[in-house]
This record gives structure tokens, C-alpha cells and sequence, in this order.
DNA sequence: GTTGAAAAGGGTCCCGT
DNA sequence: ACGGGACCCTTTTCAAC
């Protein structure tokens, strides 16, 4: 099932609950003008299709002593070493997200960490030793904005 | 308030509801072998301080129609028009986060587009009219993982 | 800061349409 | 696929410890 079987409910729903999980079913039942029973079932379908993945709280990571949050650009020795580089840094807690580029980077990976020095260690003790060709560390001093993108899929957006 | 006032409790509390923001306080509570009415207290003293932010369901974007991540470092003319630059870029949906970062770049944004045409477009048309130096991208053609950072702030983890 | 209980409200399921 | 309703569990509040 792909996101065009999906209609404008779908899509309300979405919206409302996107930035809070939290939110009682019944309150986006009133605004959507359907049941509870309904907002039941559609995210019950939103979730075995794969649309909505789960939920989480959001944590200001700074504020629980993880100062320091990075981007690092991975070279690989060779393309058939992939899995087992993703596979390894999976493994390393500080590593939380890790994408397969294109452009200069083979792997780029998102870690988190309390403070450069901390940063150093991971990189020379953990995320090297996995045997990479070479690294490249973008460090975010700060976050200037996270938001999410509206959904919109019953109607393309003219340009 | 910092995260050295906060306890094991709100430790464990923290790791139960982060990879899930819809499970049930009185099961934390059963969990945690306290009431469900200190969970709510602990909670809501979290959000309070900051350290919960709120909560988000979280959304597979390439399925619905979102097909093409990127990362795009930026390059400004000088350092005075970051303000300026960061209040754009805001203004554009298809930008989600938004870094001041050291390194290559001044600023590093992550979009969301449907695809490698959008793309191109919105960089043209909607991100180097705000008046950059350059901009470098990066395209995300995989998520490989994505996961959470264990919470732990009451021992420090021995290297 | 935590508890237990009470009141209010939401989640879930089943059946009828 | 949706609505109504029943049942049970959860949230939220508050007095008391």
C-alpha cells in the first residue's frame, strides 16, 4: 500500500499527531469531525503500513550532559566493506543515525557526546578502529532550529 | 536546574518512554516500583526543566512521498548575515534542521524533497536567493540506522 | 517527594450499519 | 470504513504522610 491509497483524513491525522504523540485520540476525533473509534483504526493502518514508524519524547541531549553533537563523513577503504562499517557503528552507542551518501562521503554518521575530548576518544577508539580510510568531523555548536515537514500528499504543491 | 540534580529514577524513567512516547505511565511506574503518581510528577518536572522537549510520532517520510534526503553545507558571504540566514531557512518546510557548525561549513541544513528534481529546484529557487556564498550537498540515498543514545548521567561511564 | 484513592477522561473492542 | 456504546485502564488531582 502506497501513500497515494491515502486521503485527506489520513493526512489531518498525520499533521495532529506528528508533533505530539501525546495527544488523546478522541481531541484529534473532534477536530477531524469522526469518531474516536475512527482516528483509532487509521492510525492502527498508518502504523501496519509503515507510514508511522513509533513515537518518542524528544530530549534536549545538551541538558543531560551531551554537549557536543557532530557530523562525521566517512571514507571507505572499499565499496564491498559497507555493511560491516554500518554494522560496527551500529554497535557504538554515541552513533545515532547513519546514512549511505552520495558525493564526498561514502557513510555519513551523527554522534552525540559530553565534550570534544570525549569526541577525540570516540573517533581514535572506536569509530577508526572499524577500518575506514578516513574521516572528516563537522561539529554543531548549536542547533538553530529542528522542525518537521508538513504532510502533504492529496494535493502536489504547485512550485 | 541541571541533569546533576536529576536521579536514577528519572534516569529509568527517561530510558522507558524515549523509544516510545505513547506507553502507559502506570507501566513505567510498575517498572520503576513506584506509584503512577510519581511518574506523572517526575515527568511533567522533566518537561518543566527542559529536559523533555515534547514528543513526536514518528513518521516514515519516504513513504509518503518524500524520496530524496539531503544534507547541504552552506557557505555565507560573511559572518554578520547568519541571523539572516538561519530566519530564511526556516521560513522554507522542506528545511527540517538547521547547525551552526564549525568546520567546512558555516551553517549545515537537512531537507526533505520527492525528488532529485525538487531538489535541484529547491536549492536554485528557494535556498540560494537568500543570498549564500555556496552551498555543498550531500544526498542521503539510505538511512542505514537510526537509534537513541542510552541516558546516563547519574555514574559516568568508565572509558 | 511520595502515596493511594477518586473522578474524569481516553483507549480499545465489538457490533450494527 | 465509520459510528455508538460498553468496559477497562490511564491520567490527573489532592489530601495526607
Amino acid at each position: 500500500m502506497a501513500y497515494h491509497d491515502l486521503d485527506e483524513l489520513d493526512e489531518k491525522i498525520l499533521n495532529l499527531i506528528v508533533n505530539n504523540a501525546r495527544i488523546p485520540f478522541l481531541e484529534v476525533a473532534r477536530e477531524c469531525g469522526v469518531s474516536g473509534a475512527a482516528i483509532h483504526q487509521r492510525v492502527q493502518k498508518l502504523m501496519n503500513i509503515g507510514v508511522i514508524k513509533g513515537s518518542e519524547f524528544i530530549i534536549d541531549f545538551e541538558k543531560i550532559g551531551y554537549e557536543t553533537c557532530a557530523y562525521i563523513g566517512i571514507f571507505l577503504n572499499n565499496p564491498s566493506s559497507y555493511d560491516h562499517a554500518v554494522k560496527e557503528l551500529e554497535k557504538i552507542d554515541e552513533v545515532v543515525e547513519c546514512y549511505y551518501t552520495t558525493g564526498d562521503y561514502d557513510l555519513l554518521i551523527k554522534v552525540y557526546v559530553r565534550n570534544n575530548h570525549d569526541l577525540l576518544s570516540l573517533i581514535h577508539e572506536k569509530i577508526q578502529p572499524i577500518g575506514l580510510a578516513r574521516t572528516e568531523t563537522l561539529i554543531c555548536f548549536k542547533e538553530a532550529f529542528r522542525k518537521k515537514l508538513p504532510i502533504n500528499f492529496t494535493k502536489e504543491v504547485e512550485k
